[in-house]
DNA sequence: CAAATAGTGTCTCTAAGACAATATCAC
DNA sequence: GTGATATTGTCTTAGAGACACTATTTG
């Protein structure tokens, strides 16, 4: 035991050259678009938080909000610090997405990424007021496959559209690993972490855990399963939604109501 | 353009204190045990490959196998190389299971390790022969939860028998996370790095994907089953199993004969 | 009343669990 | 023949998709 001691005072990690070690975030909020009918229910739109880079590389080109990795927290501690200091907001979850360390990743040197998906509230948002920090947007998500297996990842934001193209590749296991083909505007090999993340933030809708993260504490049926097909991009019948959803989610005893139309019970998720 | 080569050129990372970054991996192998009778089919026991430490700190624990970093690789393929190293085989395949990121978890100092799982099959362990270092050995796996909702992490290995308890806490989106109760003879925070190994391995094997890379390119369904349960550590009819597997596999010409009992179809992985 | 959403009931189809029954080999 | 595994068939049950139908509100 002494020895261990001893041998822990006198040791020195050795000088190999070590990398930077960094966190980006892939920021998910969900915002109502405008209603077109006093009686509709507003369809949805999946926003994405994108960093305009002010200097090189990529100078100009969009990023995802990230930094280095300090030496007193975790990578986890680290995606949440770095969104926080983008938004003002404490995310409301966060999920690893994968590590990225192919060498040649960033021009400016050995720095390997811990890619995380968050989920943002509207509501927070709001209250913590925009940053006017222009170089911070909220952009529009589109990610689908095409007939020939490629896939589209579109960004736009008030006339500003980046469109990169990616391949998914098998590795081992049945995962895909996201393969950049046209990067579109985005910066480093951020298109692939965007897509990634966004897999992994419809995987994890599937049994909806994601679902939850972006509701209020009460929601109706249908908000919650308009937020399920804005993440999935597949629409339910309302009534099969309701009976699957049936044991995540419980009746409260009050109502949503004055929008021209029947009024909606409210529910909360179910703990268990 | 000229100015970002400018740039890059004159471009040095800040002389921030960087982390030294580790892969470590949980390698899995399946042996058959024993027969006891000349006409039963043998069980499965699953491997876990750990390698005893010869220096401070957990001097004489046990301990994944893994390795620094290097500056021309990506951290899947320190991976693989740390394990071909060990074990003189390349694996079949490879599975992210998580990063350690805790900044105490080594005494050396501010290490992060990436975990992976992977699978190494058994005939190529055979023919590589054993490199018989002493201090690298095939523990035998067993991983349960228990009524008051620990998790069990027994390994054993001739005579040394490893016994680590585990909390899984809940993360958001659904995850889990083990914290160490009892490290139980191993070395770091690796008990947990195997409890998140195993799960994922658990997971991977629900759709099969893990099952396949234990197997033969031709195997009985029975061998598949086998391999299944072992694995998942449940058991299931013969009848259900073949009905569930039917779209995953297809049948050869081939039978394998001579065990005392009827012949049984070789069956291959069937290519989607 | 009209338009829209909220909510229920039910038919069908498929997949999984349980279990019974038959087939085929080595000794 | 005996003891083991291999293989097939069928009954039942649970869950998801499709769809028809009723209920309730505001303008």
């Amino acid at each position: 035991m002494d020895s261990e001691k001893e041998f822990l005072a006198n040791y020195r990690l050795s000088d190999y050259e070590r990398p930077s070690v960094t966190a980006d975030v892939a920021a998910f909020m969900i915002r109502p678009e405008d209603q077109q009918n006093y009686r509709k229910n507003p369809e949805n739109k999946l926003l994405l938080l994108l960093i305009k880079r002010g200097g090189h590389p990529f100078k100009d080109m969009w990023a995802l909000p990230g930094g280095f990795l300090q030496k007193d927290e975790t990578v986890e501690e680290c995606a949440l610090r770095e969104i926080f200091e983008e938004t003002n907001v404490q995310p409301v979850s966060i999920l690893p997405v994968g590590v990225f360390s192919e060498p040649d990743r960033d021009p400016r040197g050995w720095i390997i990424s811990n890619a995380y998906a968050s989920v943002i509230s509207e509501e927070s948002v709001r209250a913590a007021g925009q940053d006017d920090a222009a170089d911070a947007q909220w952009f529009s998500v589109s990610f689908d496959c095409d007939e020939a297996g490629e896939y589209h990842l579109t960004l736009t934001w008030n006339g500003t559209e980046l469109h990169a193209v990616l391949a998914a590749e098998k590795t081992s296991f049945g995962r895909t690993r996201f393969r950049i083909l046209d990067r579109g505007g985005l910066a480093f090999d951020h298109a692939a972490i965007i897509a990634a993340a966004l897999s992994a933030l419809r995987n994890e809708a599937k049994n909806y855990e994601a679902v939850f993260d972006f509701l209020p504490e009460r929601f109706t049926l249908t908000a919650m399963q308009k937020v399920q097909e804005t993440i999935m991009n597949v629409s339910v019948l309302p009534a099969n939604f309701r009976r699957m959803v049936s044991a995540y989610v419980e009746e409260t005893d009050e109502y949503l109501r004055g929008d021209g139309h029947r009024p909606a019970r409210l529910y909360r998720r179910k703990q268990s």
